[in-house]
DNA sequence: TAGATTGTTAATCGATTAACAATC
DNA sequence: TAGATTGTTAATCGATTAACAATC
């Protein structure tokens, strides 16, 4: 029996998952219902449950699901039952506050390397961080190993940050700038421009 | 006639598109084809026809679509032909960065009020915005008529802090904090924990 | 037991794609 | 004209929801 395939929308709820049910456990919750989550994720209880069942069967009838198991699974499936490295690129205002940013290693990340191409900015530290020059890039992150990528320079840059990060062999870039990226098929991205979002919601607004 | 509703996905779409036309018109292009574009955003071509379908006939037949021409059309469907008043609440590592940011301005928002519930960041200066007490939230907002809400607190806070601005009147918020909001129906909002897509991406990492 | 809740099925709903007539 | 590209239809594909048997 092959394994199912998680479709891609269910991936995508899954971290949200694991995120209220880190939040649960923190108040003490052991175990919770899907119409209960369903008011703290957003999304039905049919759909929580249906979702839940792809990774598994933790459910307990007329109990609801176990929070600090059902967590340790998403952990599993999420690989974020391990430490990931980052390398940031661009130290300007946003890419600082991301290099100091506790959330990440909280939740399995953690910036290792941080580039900037600005000589004033090489050599500052960020925390126990210290800015390395871009040029060394794609050297440094090979040697370390690092295969996700964080992008906070200017759109500009961007498409030849990308390209450099995917020489460099990381496979999966947090892009930050305003700006889509091309890369080669198997290399992931993901954007967070905060205007887009806002555009989305100006749409409704009169 | 009635006019047709624009389906949600298709809205999230259209700032995606109004971003690319930007850019190009920006490159002097000034016609582009929906193929040429796919491989600019990332959609497939069919899809990009029937999403500009929605917002009128704008393509030419042999030539593709009129650059500055669609993304005005665009700014107009997306409110984004004025600029909005954004309030920014929390002013740690990351409201600094997002009050400082140069990209709000361009399109379509600007950070009008910012606050921060810390006696020691009262009173600061980023630019030319002052940084206020949260104590003053709702009555401040409420004078200033500002419609947007900005939460980059602690995760402990931004519940509390919506509820605020809801009653202050804003009627859409964009949340940096990693939890989930209940507002009241008609109220939007968006997320953006960075958490949320790197761990969606190393679901795919091994 | 009675009450609650899961996991799953089938039905519904919605989005994407392929294809092509129309035509600049 | 010949070549290119739109706008739209119909077909396909995929996601969500409602409902309920199973059962703790």
């Amino acid at each position: 029996m092959k394994k199912k395939e998680i479709p891609r929308v269910v991936v995508r709820r899954l971290p949200i998952y694991l995120r209220a049910l880190e939040t649960l456990l923190e108040g003490g919750v052991e175990c919770i219902s899907s119409q209960e989550l369903s008011r703290q994720v957003g999304f039905s209880a049919a759909q929580i449950r249906k979702d839940f069942s792809t990774i598994g069967e933790y459910g307990r009838l007329g109990m609801g699901y176990p929070v600090k198991e059902l967590a340790e699974a998403l952990r599993r499936r999420l690989h974020v039952d391990r430490v990931w490295d980052v390398a940031l690129v661009g130290v300007g205002d946003l890419g600082h506050a991301l290099a100091r940013y506790q959330g990440f290693a909280e939740r399995g990340f953690r910036i290792a390397l941080a580039f900037d191409k600005d000589p004033a900015k090489v050599g500052a530290k960020i925390g126990n961080l210290v800015v390395e020059d871009s040029a060394q890039l794609v050297e440094r992150i090979r040697e370390r190993g690092v295969k996700i990528g964080m992008i906070a320079t200017p759109a500009e840059a961007a498409q030849t940050v990308a390209e450099r990060l995917v020489q460099a062999g990381v496979r999966a870039i947090l892009n930050y700038a305003p700006i889509h990226l091309t890369v080669p098929e198997g290399v992931l991205v993901e954007y967070l421009d905060p205007v887009i979002p806002l555009q989305e919601m100006t749409f409704y607004l009169t």
